[in-house]
RNA sequence: GGGCGAGUAGCUUAGUGGCCAAAGCACCUGCCUUACAAGCAGGCUACCGGGGGUUCGAGUCCCUCCUUGCCCA
């Protein structure tokens, strides 16, 4: 074995041979047991995973892994998404930059020829990424959300809503996006703070025309297709306008002043203008009063024929032509800037024009409300349970959701309209005579809301005894728009063996979002976007995992350091990032996989150690020594741990039991006091080594599937023979020894005291020291039984327990055991002085607190028994250690 | 505008009312001790965002302000 852990060779064996050998196929059968199963949030094809994917998936596996080895029957299906819009956009923008052809240049067909391709190439990327990261998923059930049965389940669900009325085709408002060309519903807007300003316009009263009523808006343009001005029914300030019209200037036309309780009478100038076409609020009000609704702007973002004398014209160039216009003719009272929130299209980045369409909707009421009833009632769970809160939010405010894009990417509708007029709804295709399909496709989102079902056989055979899921481990950015929709389709169309609906998972759990260094969300346009596979080359894909899984605490915010993003001088500072470079000085560029490359390192060389010992198969005798007896303790504790830990979803806490029991107890304590041993050949005690070693790795393997099973395969076995780690069981804590922790703790204390005088009196750690402890009563087994190990770590020559106090020597507390470095020069009395004084200064204050508190009444009275006991404890040993501090200063 | 989080060492994070607030990285000192310099031993570093309150006791609970992230409009 090499001195330094070399990945890449281990990444490659152990990936083939879990794939070969079919570890991910769940091969129990379900019935046996509770079966764990996840499906994975199916990515979009658009192109690569990032760090969010990473954790994600690290986290997926970990769980997974733990449920196989705990011998559950464990399923994890993973898949992609067709993604529509992003999909679309990316191949059309290929297409314009290779060819400068647009996908109506190429026809429907052609076009859909070539995104298949996209998706091939991207699809296939993204599931080598999961492979290398060490995902342990059924391979061979891969799905993809417009494969052939994925396309039955989608179209029978349309039929079934059609059929009940639930899906309907509306002239509606919708969220227009000129830069994707299709609507968007409403979860695809981004609202960002724009600076803009508020003009405010002067409408003249029709038939009196020295007088105005002044409205306010963001979108003078939109004033072309007013059809009403609105003020509130108990504004004083227009109650004398009560059934007059204003002259909507430009256009020329009357229209009425309406009374709406909806106006806010302190925005403006308490007038509104409502242009229903281009307003979700004025259309509101535009309902209500019967108004007419005027479309100005076009699906091109162009100023249409009803816009007069604007027509044809930029929407953004009839702004400022609409405002010089008015301004001529005296209507413009006054232009003040303003900050406000605009809708953007997620995808594009255009700023979303409400717009007057026929679309298809999904009316939602009814479906939502057995969602929100499940949510509450707890059958699903949600980690952390805020999120239930979020979900309900919108559950309860549902509106109708618009499911038509006008993409050729995606599940077609399936409604089919006949030349008189006819519309029909069908699974099959109707390829009847004068009949032609809906040219638009469904919301992506429409067919990613079936996936846990739809990837498990639904409509023809669902596979019962997988469903309903176990977790569903996302992030928070989708809960409406994915989660909540999956719940809701589940309830609809999947029943429980007694009939009732059913849920598609009994827990959601919110992962992390992963920021920049500098708290922003990653994003490759400001070169800040970070691919796992760079992770993986440059650390390993076990490093990567473990120090992602570390991040995984709870559902905030974590920040991925990039120390060469550190050092820039500030976020808007974008020059270019060299690789491991800052300042022109070669970096660590990525501490926190560092630190985990440099654990997965650590856990090669202690194997190393071990396997040098050659050990054999452990007969289950633990040695009667008193390091074997603590280090047994510590492994059942840690094994407690890191089980409760991975059961509560608290991956950073397990990691850390898994680091600190490896390094700090196994590597750093264990290991070094076994040396001897191993150097005697005591082959019982080797044995007993690579069983604690053999249950590390196990308990690592879910998180470092790799290296856990690259060692382990190296190791003996006992009873149980597995081709695989990953088939090994999970281990079972026994009881941890709190009295054996304890004297190994006191022993521990004694070893850093001691190395402790001797680095500051700078004695070279290869020289022996003698030494002089002085124990009280409580302390001495615990000493005696480990004298070997203390002169060993200690590196003593000879140990004297108690004796004469002498004047040349420096000492230390370790609790109350007095540790006494004897020194052969003249030692400099006034700088031990000072730190003994300043050591019974500190014990004098400490007491002092300690004593205070103990003799305030209220806290005898009501402060628990044990927390008094403990105060008093301390008490005692803070009186005891300054009895040996003053005894020492006497004997200076 | 409404809602939900977060703010702890130079950095990233634990911290479940009860010892003197924990870990890793970074930094300083000394060591190539025969598993590991990606290492070992030792050390430095905190008005726990500000202010007020509840409590015998607050990083932890309540109020408020500031900063910041997300969701919804």
């Amino acid at each position: 074995m090499a001195p330094q852990f070399d990945p890449k060779p281990v990444e490659e064996r152990w990936s083939a041979f879990w794939i070969d050998n079919h570890i991910g196929r769940a091969s129990k059968s379900p019935t046996e047991a509770k079966p764990f199963v996840l499906t994975i949030p199916p990515p979009n094809v658009t192109g690569v995973l990032h760090l969010g994917h990473a954790i994600q998936h690290s986290i997926h596996d970990c769980l997974l892994r733990y449920h196989r080895m705990k011998g559950e029957a464990a399923l994890c299906i993973p898949g992609t998404d067709h993604a529509g819009i992003a999909t679309q956009i990316k191949v059309e923008a290929q297409l314009r930059r290779e060819e400068g052809m647009t996908r109506h240049d190429l026809g429907r067909p052609q076009f859909l020829a070539r995104v298949w391709d996209w998706k091939d190439k991207y699809g296939a990327n993204i599931i080598m990424q999961m492979k290398a990261l060490g995902c342990s998923y059924d391979w061979e059930r891969e799905r993809f959300t417009m494969d052939e049965g994925y396309i039955k389940a989608v179209l029978t669900v349309f039929k079934a809503w059609f059929d009940r009325g639930l899906i309907y085709r509306g002239y509606r408002l919708v969220n227009w996006s000129s830069g994707a060309q299709t609507t968007v519903s409403d979860l695809e807007i981004e609202y960002k703070e724009v600076t803009g300003s508020l003009t405010f316009i002067k409408y003249p009263v029709e038939g009196t025309p020295d007088e105005f009523v002044t409205v306010a808006t963001t979108r003078p343009e939109t004033m072309l297709g007013d059809t009403a001005v609105a003020v509130h029914p108990e504004d004083a300030r227009y109650a004398h306008l009560r059934g007059k019209n204003v002259i909507l200037p430009l256009q020329n036309r009357p229209i009425p002043l309406v009374f709406d309780e909806a106006v806010d009478r302190e925005f403006g100038t308490g007038a509104v203008k409502i242009t229903p076409a281009h307003d979700p609020n004025d259309y509101e009000t535009g309902v209500r009063h019967g108004l007419p609704m005027i479309s100005v702007i076009g699906f091109d973002d162009n100023i249409t024929e009803d816009g007069g004398a604007y027509a044809g014209m930029d929407k953004l160039d009839a702004r400022k032509k609409v405002v010089e216009d008015l301004r001529a003719l005296g209507l413009v009272e006054k232009v003040e800037p303003l900050t406000h929130s605009v809708g953007h299209c997620a995808r594009t980045g255009v700023v979303i024009e409400p717009l007057l369409s026929e679309q298809w909707f999904v009316a939602m009421k009814e479906l939502a409300r057995p969602v929100a009833d499940s949510i509450r009632m707890g059958r699903v769970s949600y980690h952390a349970p805020r999120f239930a809160q979020t979900s309900l939010e919108w559950l309860d405010n549902i509106r109708d959701w618009c499911i038509s894009r006008q993409l050729w990417w995606g599940h077609r509708i399936p409604i089919y309209y006949g030349p008189n007029g006819e519309v029909e709804c069908s699974v099959e295709p109707i390829e009847r005579e004068g009949w032609h399909q809906d040219e638009d496709v469904l919301d992506t989102w429409f067919s990613s809301a079936l996936w846990p079902f739809a990837v498990l056989g639904w409509p023809d055979d669902l596979e019962r005894e997988w469903y309903p899921t176990s977790v569903l481990i996302t992030g928070r950015d989708i809960l409406n728009l994915w989660v909540s929709r999956m719940i809701t389709t589940s309830l609809d169309f999947i029943d429980t063996d007694s009939g009732a609906p059913e849920i598609p998972f009994h827990d959601v759990l919110v992962h992390p979002t992963i920021q920049d260094a500098l708290g922003r969300r990653m994003s490759k346009s400001l070169g800040t976007g970070i691919d796992p596979m760079d992770l993986i080359a440059l650390y390993g894909a076990d490093a990567t995992r473990f120090g992602l899984l570390q991040l995984a605490g709870g559902a905030q915010d974590t920040r991925f350091v990039d120390a060469a993003l550190l050092k820039r001088k500030s976020p808007s500072d974008t020059a270019p990032l060299e690789w491991g470079e800052a300042d022109g000085k070669a970096i660590e560029r990525f501490p926190q996989m560092q630190a985990s490359r440099n654990f997965a390192n650590k856990i090669w060389n202690a194997s190393r150690l071990v396997l040098s010992a050659n050990p054999t198969a452990w007969d289950g005798q633990l040695p009667d020594d008193a390091g074997a007896r603590w280090i047994a303790s510590r492994l059942n504790g840690t094994i407690r741990e890191v089980t409760r830990s991975l059961e509560s979803y608290e991956f950073d806490a397990a990691a850390s039991a898994l680091y600190s029991f490896i390094w700090g107890d196994f590597c750093d304590w264990f290991l070094e006091l076994s040396k001897p041993k191993t150097r005697a050949n005591d082959t019982g005690y080797v044995a007993f080594m690579g069983y604690v070693l053999d249950s590390a790795l196990r308990l690592l393997h879910p998180f470092m599937p790799f290296l856990s099973e690259e060692i382990w395969s190296r190791l003996p076995r006992a009873a149980e023979d597995t081709s695989s780690l990953s088939l090994a069981t999970w281990p079972v804590a026994g009881e941890a020894d709190l009295e054996v922790e304890s004297r190994f703790a006191v022993l521990q204390d004694t070893i850093r005291a001691a190395r402790n005088l001797r680095s500051q009196a700078q004695i070279a750690p290869s020289q022996k020291v003698n030494l002089q402890l002085f124990v009280p009563v409580s302390a001495e087994a615990a000493l005696r039984e480990g004298e070997a190990y203390l002169t060993q770590l200690a590196n003593v020559e000879s140990l004297l327990f108690g004796g004469e106090r002498s004047a040349n020597a420096v000492s230390q507390l370790a609790g109350e055991i007095e540790v006494v470095l004897p020194l052969e020069g003249l030692i400099d009395v006034e700088k031990e002085r000072a730190k003994l004084q300043k050591a019974l200064e500190t014990a004098q204050k400490d007491l002092q607190r300690v004593e205070g508190k103990l003799s305030n009444p209220n806290f005898a009275d009501k402060a628990p028994a044990e927390v008094v006991a403990k105060e008093e404890a301390k008490r005692d040993e803070l009186r005891a250690q300054m009895g040996t501090l003053s005894a020492r200063l006497a004997a200076l």
